[in-house]
DNA sequence: CTGAAAGCGCTAACAA
DNA sequence: TTGTTAGCGCTTTCAG
């Protein structure tokens, strides 16, 4: 039972004063060699480890940032958060994860929690209830009290902060198109996520694709939805009225849903209807066939998300706010005809 | 720009002293009903936060958990954190994820880390490194630290703390009868996790279940590996030279990975081969057929992990360590023949 | 009922 | 080169 040592027992033990060992255990060059080993030697006999309290206290750092997501069994976020996860490890940083569950009220009293001296920055992407509410005070305020902010993912251009996204409608519109240039005619967007501004910038963007393709004669098809099991009734509705022969998803979950729907009503894929979505999941590289993506480069957001707040956070820069595009890229494989470049 | 602002700012704005401040906002009955409104109704203006790291150097508490497990992208990580996000934030605890990806060193730097005043205790699966290397100074360290920790899921029995798991064993036989019940004959186990304590004790469930229903004359046939595309090559011999008609896999993805390999060399899933898996995931529900499996009840699993462990912390009992086992069951779907009760 | 003061463990300015 | 001390923000004993 070797209890926690600390720095005063360290110095009565080796006959030191508590900040000769304190600077000489951080390396202070004001130390003279000897001593320094001396001491370092005592400190790791008696695996001294200083407090993280004590130090944050004094130092008002807490090496530790807070991650709000609004679920992680999105393989989305999951990945996301590995990426973070590894960032921050690497430079020093622990991470405290908050789930939302998409609730407005859980995110805000998340935040509160951490805002007061638990964390030195939050990374965030905003619930579905936030951004219907469209209420950010819980953030603003957070920035204002001093503390770094960077958002990914699902933002605000209400909020002014570091931001790192995908352009959402420019990852729609290829999407769309290839589906399109295979010979899709009557292609519809489902999508669970009509609520936040990812799922809309991905609607507008598969609108707009379908508006040139057919030269505005064509409106395009979209189906949102929330509940899985009243999708399931109106998708295979959808899918026997009309003729659809191509499917857009604004995520992973929901492309994989479609295409079993689709094929227990008989349909081939790619043969009769083909099929992408969104991010390089667990989910679409074995499903059966596998599906083609817009792979977000969820983990490399991660990494860039936290790398960018934890710059922020040690230079405390006044540097203006900067908003980070990662590149996404159309994962091919066997949802969809033909491999078709764009 | 409303900086955090301190009991002591409060005390001068307020004219009462730092104490009476502390006393009234901690509900201390000492302080009479005026002025504790007054003071409340101040706090509340300035938006006051008592800072973390300064109470929990005094109280030398965190109302933090930190939680090391060996990935996030395996859905059966990702449900239990779920359950145990759920249930810390319900008790007033954040938690601190580190993912040892299975390595043995970032294991115990993590806990290194979190071990000196970060949090209150931990929560810990193991990883694959360290089960293989047997080596686990740094938990029984942090133990005799004072620090609890309760183990889940991969534990061994060489540390001594409360923990939480399933039956391995007697689940994975069971399923492996409700094959052999459905008329398979030739089953298979498949393990990318063989050196994991779980890996291994399914493997004997499995074992014993052949052995018992063929009184010994048949052989237990299993595959274990690590690597996928290796994998790939050597499930397709199997499946081309054995007459496999069922397979029972020690987790989920390579159950649909197999059922994958199956399908694409013309085995007709439940007809030919039928298949079973554990981990109730996002991937078992949306295969094609539906994947039948052990369902380990990985939320509530999380979620009593952390309930036991607050309980540890909060108590600081010396009550004798418990191991709870949590149940499980099979949930049917459409990759085994019949739905037999055994 | 209210306030002064000690002290949690650490860092760092200042003294010696 | 080493030591003394103040103080980070809070809780809590003890005095008033």
């Amino acid at each position: 039972m070797n209890k926690k040592i600390t720095l005063k027992e360290l110095a009565v033990i080796s006959n030191f004063s508590v900040s000769t060992i304190s600077k000489a255990l951080s390396g202070n060059r004001e130390i003279s060699e000897e001593t320094r080993k001396k001491i370092i030697a005592i400190a790791k006999l008696y695996n001294y480890r200083p407090n993280a309290a004590a130090r944050s206290l004094k130092s008002q750092k807490t090496k530790t940032i807070g991650v709000i997501i609004p679920n992680i069994l999105t393989h989305y976020f999951a990945k996301v958060l590995v990426g973070i996860e590894h960032e921050a490890s690497k430079k020093g940083y622990n991470i405290i994860t908050c789930i939302s569950d998409e609730s407005y009220k859980k995110e805000v009293k998340s935040m509160e929690m951490l805002a007061s001296g638990s964390v030195d920055g939050f990374l965030i992407s905003l619930s579905k209830e936030t951004q219907t509410k469209g209420n950010y005070d819980h953030i603003t305020s957070v920035i204002n009290n001093g503390l770094p902010v960077l958002m990914f993912d699902r933002t605000s251009n209400k909020i002014h902060c570091d931001k790192v996204i995908i352009n959402d409608f420019d990852a729609a519109y290829n999407a769309t198109k290839v589906l399109l240039h295979s010979s899709c005619r009557i292609v519809i967007f489902i999508s669970p996520i009509s609520d936040t501004n990812v799922g809309l910038e991905r609607a507008n963007g598969y609108t707009q694709a379908i508006t040139d393709f057919f030269n505005g004669t064509v409106a395009p098809l979209i189906y949102n939805f929330t509940d899985y099991s009243q999708a399931r009734e109106d998708i295979e509705n959808i899918l026997s009225k009309k003729k659809v022969d191509g499917i857009i998803t604004s995520d992973e979950l929901s492309a994989i849903f479609s295409m079993n729907i689709a094929i227990s009503k008989g349909f081939k894929i790619p043969g009769d209807i083909s099929i992408i979505g969104f991010t390089d999941g667990i989910l679409s590289r074995n499903s059966n066939p596998p599906l083609t993506i817009v792979n977000q480069n969820e983990t490399e957001l991660g990494k860039i998300s936290a790398a960018n707040l934890i710059k922020r956070i040690e230079n405390n820069s006044k540097e203006s706010y900067t908003t980070q595009i990662i590149e996404t890229n159309i994962i091919y494989r066997k949802s969809i005809n033909a491999t078709i470049e764009i």
